[in-house]
DNA sequence: AACATCACG
DNA sequence: ACGTACGTGATGTTA
């Protein structure tokens, strides 16, 4: 039995774009009612199983219905550009579906149904509309269903003559003598005033039709509405023919022509790669329909080494080679390694982790940095790998990386995503594999070799494809002397970890338990009750409720208890303090003192930081379990766990440097301001300078207030300045702070030029570069959105910045690591701090190291304006300031 | 799982 | 007029 599907392309479209929030490719393309659209589709095709289906579209400015009544849909908002640019990719969409579409100059996609709908009713077919709009309800006969959306496009209402019946009372023909009275504001059909839905049921369950109700006004019951009536007959009329569908359209389509068997999978995915839907490529067929052979039909094949049969495979280790180190948990420090994906052209294997120890020749061919390797996170892999006095080396492409590069927007690249998109074989996720959460458990051999297997085959096909693009972004650097170096020496660092004085911690444990009871005694008491004071819910209860303090800012759940605003608050009530130093205390308690001591290996007593290099969108690392980068500084009591990181070895020292000012620094540079160069290359305190040049003084009359407040506007050039954010850090009036700015771009005429020329450039590209070509695409940057752009736009301005900060302490960090091994010296960089290197040094080393680690890094990369480092030594990282 | 808060550069 | 500073991760509470 045939069953005709027809589609109102305008209608999803815009039910689509207005249901899902405004998605974007890497590239900056909108995406949104695309994917509705094809949400849509693939539920359409499989539940409703069209023999015949085709999508109908608007077409042409001057709609006949223009004529008859010049307003027409004239209250309708313009489509925005958001929503217009993806016309073209629904088009393609259908046509990768191989669905026949149809428009037709001068005519409405409504139009284009309703004449498809007689012929189809005509030819005694099982015919189903698909719109988000009722007026297509008049459609509706025995043959005709109308599928009504709702939430969106997600789900759909089907609408037979019973329905309706059920649902208004009314025969389908009738919808359009209800639309004449009641109106459509959104086609801007005006109705009868005064006559709403439910009045206009009221009038056609009476009397059935417009016409019928203009004949009998005076038995109409209620005088305003008879008076409406009257005044109206002329409207109501035309109303109704607005509201009508034209069923005798010109439209020459031969129905047989929109004949429909399936899609193929592959064009298909290919189009869904573009669009980057990557949860929708695993709900298609990817076999190409019906002719047999697709072009990956060869089902996947590989092999599992024994301990009998390896030597058999010792000739298919071969280099170059795709390598994944199949692991059972997140953090390589601790997590049992289960085997070995190997991937090459015509070779896919896995090696069991109790075949690969006593395997020689695998063991070999894995620590020979001749034999090339393929990876995906090398890094991982090499400290993995450490922790079991297993060497891996020879990786010479990371896809990992490669992919992160190509898109940093996307934090943390899985192998998963990474082979839908530029590889062949479907790779499962680990958490489809493994299970999530307390449903996470260690699957049965045959399931994990071949997921290992099929990563491994997946960085294979990867690598080429990614290989191009890095070089189409001219990345191939960026990869090869920065990035992959990098993760090498920071395996390095992971894998020697810190030594953390757990008896030191757990002292001042003690300490700070004493000192937070009393203060829980003391706010009980001030509050004159018992609460938890670590919920800000019950804490704002006793301070705006109980207390009536004044609420300074709200949060999307209540009044904001956030430090800013008891600071605020602290005039008003002695608990304000109180409560200030017990959250200050109850975070260094939780997450420095109970968190880091948790870290602390069994094996080596020491932490053993994750580095992660493909998570930030600027470029920067961020570290994690324990996050080493955020340990406490600003105040006294924090910095005091400092103490407790202290060198490995007897008689040691420890030893940090952190660049100045090196973001403005690259602002001088990258803007050629020629102010801020000078200043710098004058060796002058940057903030002291810039309060000389805002506000006209000398050296000697600059206050500290007026450098406080310079400093501040520094930091807000840097983040891509607004008058609202530096008035809200410097608590004075937005205007105030916007006089600031003025001076500021006043005096350095080139930062203001920099600033504008960036987000024009980021406007015309869709995206922002560091001086080594790193890349972060900036979708919204011509968003209609106000706030969605300006965001872009302040990111337009940082990134660069920050990016290029990041670009060059990741260069001092290889050229540090090449040093230390060149001139042999015992010393270990430990930690990075996006500005600050920290290491671990004998005492006989200590001069060399005070001297040659801000060489290094203030060579890192030359720029217009001299880089500078600062180092300290001391006993523990507390003392190296 | 989302939110608020706070630690760092 | 619109409402926010840029980039992270860990913790405790609550829905």
């Amino acid at each position: 039995m045939s069953h005709f599907v027809l589609i109102d392309g305008n209608s999803i479209a815009n039910r689509a774009f207005y249901a899902l929030p405004l998605l974007s490719t890497s590239a900056g393309l909108h995406t949104n009612a695309v994917l509705g659209f094809t949400t849509m589709l693939l539920k359409v095709l499989e539940e409703m199983k069209p023999t015949h289906i085709m999508v109908a579209f608007d077409a042409g400015k001057v709609v006949f219905r223009h004529s008859e009544y010049a307003d027409y849909k004239g209250g309708r908002a313009k489509t925005p550009p958001e929503l217009s640019e993806q016309f073209p990719l629904i088009r393609e969409l259908l046509d990768a579906f191989s669905i026949k579409r149809f428009e037709l100059e001068g005519y409405e996609a409504d139009d284009i149904i309703g004449t498809l709908t007689k012929t189809a009713d005509e030819q005694d077919w099982k015919t189903t509309v698909i719109t988000g709009d009722k007026d297509m309800l008049q459609l509706v006969s025995e043959h005709v269903s109308v599928a009504l959306t709702r939430k969106g496009v997600s789900e759909i209402e089907l609408y037979t003559p019973q329905e309706i019946q059920e649902k208004y009372g009314l025969k389908p023909l009738q919808i359009i003598d209800l639309k004449g009275l009641m109106g459509d504001t959104s086609d801007n059909i005006p109705g009868v005033p005064g006559v709403g839905e439910k009045t206009a049921l009221k009038l056609l369950h009476e009397y059935g039709s417009v016409e019928e109700v203009l004949e009998n006004i005076d038995r109409v019951s209620g005088k305003k509405l008879q008076e409406n009536l009257r005044e109206n007959v002329d409207k109501a009329k035309m109303s109704k023919e607005l509201a009508t569908i034209l069923r005798e359209a010109p439209v020459e389509l031969d129905v047989q022509e929109t004949g429909y068997t399936s899609y193929d999978g592959v064009t298909l995915s290919e189009f869904f790669k573009r669009m980057e839907f990557k949860s929708l490529l695993s709900k298609i067929k990817v076999e190409a329909p019906d002719d047999g052979q697709a072009a990956n039909a060869a089902p996947f094949q590989y092999e599992v080494i024994s301990a009998e049969n390896a030597e058999k495979y010792a000739d298919k280790l071969t280099s170059p080679m795709a390598v994944y180190v199949e692991m059972d948990g997140d953090n390589y420090h601790h997590s049992p390694i289960v085997g070995f994906g190997l991937s090459a052209d015509d070779v896919n294997l896995f090696v069991p982790w109790d075949v690969a120890k006593e395997w020689k020749a695998f063991s070999q061919w894995l620590a020979d940095g001749s034999q090339e390797k393929w990876t995906f996170d090398g890094k991982r892999d090499t400290v993995g790998l450490a922790w079991h006095e297993l060497d891996i080396k020879g990786i010479n492409f990371d896809v990992y990386l490669a992919s992160y590069l190509l898109n940093a927007t996307e934090s943390n690249p899985t192998l998963d995503s990474i082979a839908s998109q530029y590889a062949q074989v479907r790779v499962r996720s680990d958490e489809e594999v493994y299970g999530k959460g307390a449903k996470r458990l260690l699957p049965e051999m045959d399931v994990l070799s071949e997921h290992a297997a099929h990563k491994a085959a997946a960085i294979w096909q990867s690598v080429p494809v990614l290989r191009e693009q890095l070089t189409e972004n001219q990345m191939n650097e960026l990869l090869n002397d920065l990035e992959a170096p990098l993760s090498m020496v920071l395996a390095l660092m992971e894998k020697q970890g810190i030594k953390v004085n757990r008896d030191r911690l757990t002292q001042m444990g003690v300490e700070l338990d004493a000192k937070l009871e009393e203060l829980t005694k003391q706010i009980y008491e001030l509050a004159g009750t018992t609460f938890n004071i670590n919920s800000p819910k019950q804490l704002g209860e006793i301070l705006f409720d109980v207390l009536d303090l004044p609420v300074l800012k709200k949060t999307k759940t209540g009044p904001s208890t956030s430090a800013d605003v008891l600071e605020k608050l602290a005039p008003y009530h002695p608990i304000i303090d109180a409560i200030l130093i017990f959250r200050q205390l109850g975070k260094l308690r939780s997450t420095y003192i109970e968190g880091l001591t948790k870290e602390i290996h069994s094996q080596s007593s020491k932490v053993h930081t994750l580095y992660n290099q493909a998570t930030t969108a600027t470029g920067r690392l961020s570290s994690t379990e324990p996050n080493l980068q955020n340990i406490p500084i600003r105040m006294e009591e924090g910095r005091k766990i400092r103490e407790a990181f202290i060198p490995s070895e007897e008689g040691w020292y420890m030893l940090a440097a952190d660049y100045s000012q090196i973001e403005l620094r690259i602002l001088a540079h990258i803007s050629g301001d020629e102010n801020l160069i000078d200043a710098f290359r004058n060796g002058m305190d940057i903030h002291t300078r810039t309060a000389m040049d805002v506000f006209g003084v000398s050296e000697e009359q600059v206050t500290s207030l007026m450098r406080r407040q310079a400093k501040a506007v520094n930091f807000g050039i840097v983040y891509g300045i607004s008058d609202y954010g530096l008035s809200q850090n410097l608590n004075i009036t937005r205007k105030e702070a916007g006089d600031f700015i003025e001076r500021y771009f006043s005096v350095f005429a080139g930062v203001k030029q920099w600033m504008e020329d960036i987000v024009k450039q980021a406007k015309q590209d869709g995206f922002v570069t560091t001086l080594l070509h790193r890349r972060r695409y900036l979708p919204d940057i011509r968003s209609s959105n106000f706030n969605l752009r300006s965001f872009a736009e302040r990111t337009a301005m940082n990134t660069p910045i920050q990016g290029t900060a990041a670009d060059v302490i990741k260069l001092a960090m290889i050229r540090m690591q090449e040093a230390l091994q060149e001139k042999g010296l015992k010393s270990r960089m430990l930690l990075q701090v996006h500005d600050e290197l920290v290491f671990e040094v004998p005492q006989d080393e200590l001069e060399t190291m005070k001297k040659l680690v801000p060489e290094v890094m203030e060579s890192a990369l030359e720029l217009q304006v001299p880089l500078k480092a600062d180092v300290n030594f001391g006993h523990s990282w507390y003392d190296a300031k």
